[in-house]
This record gives C-alpha cells, structure tokens and sequence, in this order.
DNA sequence: TTCAAAATCATTCTTTTTCATTCAAAAAAC
DNA sequence: GTTTTTTGAATGAAAAAGAATGATTTTGAA
C-alpha cells in the first residue's frame, strides 16, 4: 500500500473518531506497526495530528472548531489559555503589533475584528486575514527558519508605526537578564516594537522563566508579562521587576 | 500505446484514487516500469501529478482542468514557457524583484539558486525559501484577494533597495496607454520598482495585449515584454515601441 | 503507594521493493 | 537509409517496510 493512501485512512479513521489506537491503523492498513510508526511521525511533524501513546489523537487546534463550544472547554491546552487572555485584551479599534511565533499565532481565533494588525510573522497573514483583520506587514529578510521577517528593513517599516499594544514571544525569561531571544536580530526587531508600544506584553509559557538566551531584547519592566502556572516562589521573583498575568485553568 | 495515450490512462486513474501504485499502471497500460517512470517523471514536471515511492499521488493543491490534460506535458502550459524563459534571464549573483500574482510565481522553479529576491507577494515567499533563495520580504498592507503587499509602507521600502532585473504581473498592455492594472496603490508600487530596476521585464500571455485597466502603472518603454504566441500585426505594433520576446513552443 | 507484568515505544538491523541510470533494440521521423 | 525518438531490460543505489531488541510507559494488583 502506498504510503498517501496509507496516510489519508489514518487521517480518515481519525476524523470519525477523536483517536485511533495503532493496532487498529495496522488492521486498517495491513502494514505493520512499525510503518504506522512512521506514518504517524511524519504525520504528527506535519502537524496533521499528536501521537499519543497507544495510538493518535486529532489535534484541536486544528480545522474545524465548534468553535465556541471549545473555548468554554476547561481544557484548553495551556498555550491557547495564555493566547486566549492575551486575545482578551485586545479592544476594538486598537493598532497592535503581534511578533512571529507559534505562542502568538495562537492568538488570532481571539482577536476582535475590528482592529488593525501589523506583524513580521508570514505565517500569521492568512488566519488575519481571514479573520477580516486589517493586516500590515513589515518588510525585512524572510527567515527561513522562522519565517519572520528581520533586519534592516524590519526595523526601517516599524519606525513608521505606533502601537496601542504589542504582544512578543521571547526564549528567555529572567529576573536579572530580562527577556532574551537567540537571534540578535530578531532581538532588535522586538526591542524597537516593545518601544513604539503604548502596552507591551510577553507572551510565554513556564519553560521559559529563568531561561537565558543569546540576545538581551529589553529589561524586565518595559513589558507585563502573561502565562500560565508559576510555582509562588518564582512569581514573587518577578512580581517585584514587573506586571505579571497568571492565567489559571 | 502512444504516450498521450498513457498519460491519459495515468490522470484517469488518478482521479479515481488519490494515488496509484505503478504496477497498476503497467498492467494498464500494458508498457514497461520504465516506461511509465518516464512519463511520471513529464507528469511531475507538467504539474499534473505528483511521484511518491511506489507510484504517483493526486496533488491536492488544485484539480486541474481537463484541457490541460489533453497536451502532451513536455509542452509546458503557455504560462509555464514564459516563465521559464523569464526565469533564464536571471544570473547568478543577481538581485531582482519579483511582482505579486501567479505569472511571476511560475518563474521560480526557473530561478538560479544563488540570487536575491525581493518580493511584495506573500505567497510566493514559501517556494523561494525552499529553493534556498535569499528572500527580502517588502513592507505594507497586506491585500486580501491577492496576498500583495501595497500602500505607503510597500512604497517605503522598496525605496531601500535597487535591483538588477524586475519582473512584472500587468493587467493591460496598449500601445497607447502603456501597462495597466485595476488597483491604484498596486500601480505605484509597480510603478516604482520598475524605476528601481536596471532592467525591467513584464511578464504576460497574450490575453492582456490590447487591453486597459484602471491604473496606469508605466509607459511601453520602460519596460520589455515577455509573451508567447502573438499574432505578427500585433507583434509588429508593439515591436515599435518597446522590447518584446516572444516565447515559442 | 509500590512493584511487576503487559503493553507500547524507540532503535537498529535485515529484507524487500522501488528508483535512477545506462545501454541496446525497436519504432518513428526525416 | 540514416538519424532521432521512444521503449524495454539490466545494473547497482536508495528507500521503504518488516522484524527483533531492549528501553520506557502504562496498568492493575498487592
């Protein structure tokens, strides 16, 4: 059995069903357990589903939502919780800036309309616009790896904005180093919009709190921090250097 | 068994299922597993299928009209000639830009490796960076229908940069009126790149010859043409006025 | 909770299948 | 009749699939 076919039972059998265990590909298919395997490796890479253990489940971000029926689920995954908030604090008629990257992509389902959108993340365009967010782009080098938009020209666009808000994913979280990203570039990129915002916010999930990366980005206080579970200890830590947001279950 | 014959019996199958194993196809066809290699390979390159190991898969970004499927694929579309031989004209070390919309888009698989592009299509950012082509990315608001970006940022930035070579998506050609297209902000957007290029290329099938849009984007000589097939009164016409290349089958 | 059995997993190795390339024969074009 | 194109066969190379191993996770009973 070729290996599309393969793949289109294994993403139909989980459209019935909100998972599938691997046994059962491997009935379906005639192929053995290692080939499903891989199959769903690949698939998962593709973002077409998560391998659980014992099988595959149909990932939730992806396709269809009952949309609203979702949202009120108490199980959001904690970056859509975080995302969620964030979105939250959008209002009608402002002008933000939202950086590349997967935490604020996430984001978007919870945007008001009625805004306007500028960004260097190419991935981020086509949900915006579906959403009928007026959406700008920066200019800039298009970076593969990241396919954000950096350098030069990034920085030359955003000087000719202003931003009621922005909201920034970053690498590193610390009290003493600040907010921290690999990419000296992407650094600036981030630092200059954080300064032509009115409210800058970072975005981030625990994993990232007494991280340091690379390339400092800007202080601790001249943005408010926004995640998920903190243990008290390290919240008191940075309670004192700036705002900080817990979204809880 | 002709080949187009085969070819034929290949997309047939195809549109069955969505992927055939190629011994299939050798007892359909009743021709040698060469044989039908060879014409997935022309089917590949037509963009009619795509090989997977085993045999060949519908792709799925489009269903292809049927009259494509009566050519022989080693006769490119028209679209495709002209694209190749747009592409032909970029040299190693070159930095051009390249228009939005989908003409332009052909050019690059045409493209030498080791050039720089920079780009108002935001669909087109996704294959240059597979080809590994150093992309710049030009500012500005981004278009829903067609994914360009225009208006004042765009204008903005290309001020930044000079190209060797530009290629152009026009809407109209006239012998009179020079390159049109419907959107204003589109047009100075053209506009400008061409006056920023050494050389300047545009890039149309013979449907836009004669014909006007909303927006003047140039005079004839500011820019050569490149088209396929043109009837020789026509040809002459325009021979005048401006370069013009003719792509023949 | 803790432990051990069962199930599942990642990894590696082997076998099988498919692929690209080359070359010669057949067919078609000139 | 010669040249060009198309086809089929043979080769080693590459990829995919299957099978086996030990590690990891889950499960359920003590």
């Amino acid at each position: 059995m070729l290996e599309p076919e393969r793949h289109q039972i294994i993403l139909e059998a989980l459209k019935v069903k909100n998972s599938v265990k691997l046994q059962e590909l491997v009935e379906l298919t005639n192929s053995s357990e290692s080939t499903i395997r891989r199959d769903l490796i690949q698939l998962e890479q593709g973002k077409f589903l998560k391998r659980v253990h014992g099988g595959a489940a149909r990932l939730q971000g992806k396709l269809q939502e009952p949309s609203m029926t979702e949202k009120s689920s108490k199980n959001l995954q904690p970056k859509r919780q975080i995302a969620q908030y964030a979105g939250s604090l959008v209002e009608e008629g402002d002008c933000i800036y939202m950086d590349a990257g997967s935490t604020i992509f996430e984001m978007i389902p919870f945007l008001p309309e009625n805004i306007v959108v500028v960004t260097n993340g190419l991935t981020h365009v086509n949900e915006l616009l579906e959403k009928n967010i007026k959406t700008f782009l920066i200019g800039g080098y298009a970076k593969p790896s990241t396919k954000a938009l950096i350098g030069r020209g990034a920085l030359d666009s955003l000087e000719h904005y202003r931003f009621d808000k922005c909201f920034m994913g970053v690498n590193g979280i610390h009290s003493q180093f600040g907010y921290t990203t690999p990419d000296p570039e992407e650094a600036m990129v981030k630092e200059l919009a954080i300064s032509l915002s009115r409210e800058a916010y970072v975005v981030s999930d625990e994993s990232k709190f007494s991280e340091i990366a690379f390339a400092k980005i800007a202080d601790l206080h001249s943005a408010a921090i926004i995640t998920n579970e903190l243990d008290p200890d390290t919240l008191e830590q940075y309670h004192s250097k700036t705002k900080i947001k817990v979204v809880t279950s």
